[in-house]
DNA sequence: CCAAATTAGTCAGAGACTCTGACCACTGTC
DNA sequence: GACAGTGGTCAGAGTCTCTGACTAATTTGG
């Protein structure tokens, strides 16, 4: 609610977390990747390599399990994940990355590669060494589930 | 899509990030100021001491205006904003914040400081500056409208 | 072993958010 | 003073998110 100079450190977080996730948005829809949506994405991007439960999807992108639930219904029409039972837990089911999902991933992270670049190229190699330090200790902090 | 020990540095701003609006909205609801929502915040939060535009907030906020015009009308019903005409133009409105939005500023500004101070604690002034700084100069090349 | 508590997920319904498209009122320019 | 541009609203639809209630499977305690 103010605008001085000094800007909390919240919004300092954020600005560049937007621009990053903006680039990578516009990047994947340019590749043909423009079915699917923000929250969407946000689900999705939390489906590990051997498969995430709904739950633990919903946990991690804070939304709840109906929610989650919601969304991946979505992404699944779409083609970008699948669910199969969890061969240790009858009552769950495991979402997957599907095709679709593994050919948007090299696109998504070559954005990332080149805007992290740009940032380095900004700030310096050592400012953003720093940045990156720095983040990594607050994590510690902060990320409630890891 | 990914789980390496290296998160990508997006993923790292937000985590803070998100940590810090949790911690903000948590403390609002405590003291009473329960009837805004998340993206009504977003709006509230840009508005500046000497009133704003409605076309301005939805560019801050990256929402379409009407979409800003929606959230106000919340917000106005709530009593957090006015709507005043603007004396330079007969077109706009200035969106000015409120008594109860000036109740709650020092109660946010509390919770900010707060965590503000934990982090430091936990990085040590010197990579608090560091990231502060980093951040800082991040942002003339990620904030489109400053 | 079995009843109770817990956990994974779904279904139904409602409220909140956001968009596109169409529109009106005012401003600034030539 | 027409006209392109800007500030804002209205209408309608699609998306996201929640609460509450429920089923099915697992885990726990006696």
């Amino acid at each position: 609610m103010a605008a001085e100079s000094e800007l909390n450190t919240g919004l300092l977080l954020f600005i560049p977390y937007r621009a990053l996730e903006n680039r990578i948005f516009a990047a994947l829809a340019e590749a043909g990747f423009d079915d699917f949506t923000p929250a969407q994405a946000r689900v999705l991007q939390r489906v590990g390599p051997d498969g995430t439960r709904l739950t633990e999807l919903a946990e991690q992108a804070q939304v709840t399990k109906q929610t989650a639930g919601f969304l991946v219904d979505q992404l699944e029409k779409a083609g970008y994940v699948t669910r199969e039972p969890d061969p240790t837990d009858r009552r769950a089911r495991l979402i997957r990355l599907a095709e679709r999902a593994r050919a948007a991933q090299p696109v998504a992270a070559a954005v990332v590669a080149e805007v992290e670049r740009e940032w380095e190229e900004h700030l310096g190699k050592r400012r953003m060494r720093q940045l990156r330090e720095a983040l990594t200790v607050l994590r510690e902090i902060t990320d409630p589930w890891a």
